[in-house]
DNA sequence: CGGGATCCCAGCAGATACTG
DNA sequence: CAGTATCTGCTGGGATCCCG
């Protein structure tokens, strides 16, 4: 741990000891969607510089929330992934997420935008329910994206599923439309009124996207 | 809002471009319990200096979170108390409290203990049911808290109740084996077990506190 | 080329003294 | 009591360099 604590015997200073540094819960995020490499994190984190990635990444493999993986082949490189102590943090950052969700009218010019952290907030609104273990690749771009839908959560991961029940693949625009737009039409109702490309059985698409509408 | 900012379109970044800077969450935490005074909330965070404590709160009024109200009398003086928008950052600070529990296991040298960020703790593990709204008052030393039960939610502030359902008086060893022995007795078993002094109809009470039990 | 380490500087945090 | 003013030192930001 750092030698700049708060000294208090509270949950939340303990947290802020660990987590509390500029950057820090950001990394956290980008590793919510699976494992990633140092120049990728690099760059999907604008403005921090390389001695501070490094830093930080250093610092949080030695409070034990990150480890350092290797991926499989093809890839076979190193890569940080969350331990799960560090996984154990999704509550918290969901929850200062939908708390900042309040400043995210729109972008703002020079703001990055990353469909990732987009996906990320499904998490906060899916309503389970049923019973199913449906797996739905998402693909915008070149980008594709794993989200398991489990009876009391979603898992989001940013990779290419196994055999996923249904394919969605979508732009940017859509997506944005689904997630953020009020009134918008959620993801599921893009879906059923094939406003977006699907592959996969129609009626199965309905059963496991019904628990992400009301978005 | 301030010049360092993170410049990522994502609930997090913007919530941490508000309130990802050091000191900031622990002052919310404090406010959580209700109207504090600019001396109060310094002495009760231990190391923040004037200047660091003024332009903080300064931020935090400026950004929204935070408003100067006048105290009832017969304090009467000025107070920093939490806007909508500041106490809806409750479930983020609870969030990350309980991750941060992982490391509480016990204080350090130097570490400040307070009974109120223990209360705190309550809320995340208040489970309502029973359809009530009781008021009880823990009085722990000098201090008194209000804690109202309610259906789905727990409200915990510092100040004396008006009428209170029920008194529990107790010192601080009684209520930290309650809140953070693991196997210790609950606060609802220390009343029910006689454990530490109480007023008020004991039935009562033992309704009220049994959303408390399992702690 | 991915994955860092080094150096330097600006700005924020920490300590103390002082003031309305 | 509720801050402001000033100084200092550390941390984060920026560019560059290094190494397998």
């Amino acid at each position: 741990m750092r030698a700049r604590r708060y000294h208090q015997f509270c949950g939340l200073a303990r947290a802020l000891d660990v987590v509390g540094e500029r950057w820090t819960l950001l990394i956290v995020r980008d590793l919510l969607l699976g494992p990633r490499r140092y120049g990728e994190l690099l760059e999907r984190l604008p403005g921090i510089t390389t001695n501070l990635l490094a830093k930080r990444l250093r610092e949080l493999v030695e409070a034990g929330l990150l480890e350092k993986v290797t991926l499989p082949p093809p890839a076979s490189t190193e890569a940080y992934a969350l331990t799960q102590a560090g996984a154990a943090l999704e509550p918290a950052v969901m929850a200062l997420a939908g708390w900042g969700g309040r400043y995210m009218d729109k972008p703002r010019r020079d703001d990055r935008v990353d469909v990732g952290w987009a996906l990320l907030s499904l998490k906060r609104r899916y309503r389970g329910g049923g019973g199913g273990d449906r797996v739905v690749q998402i693909r915008v771009g070149e980008r594709s994206f794993a989200l398991r839908l489990l009876p009391d959560s979603l898992e989001v991961k940013e990779r290419v599923p196994d055999r996923p029940d249904a394919i969605i693949s979508l732009g940017v625009a859509e997506l944005r439309e689904a997630l953020f737009t009020e009134g918008g039409r959620s993801l599921a109702k893009l879906a059923r009124a094939r406003a977006v490309e699907i592959e996969g059985d129609p009626s199965l698409l309905e059963d496991a996207l019904r628990p992400l509408d009301g978005g």
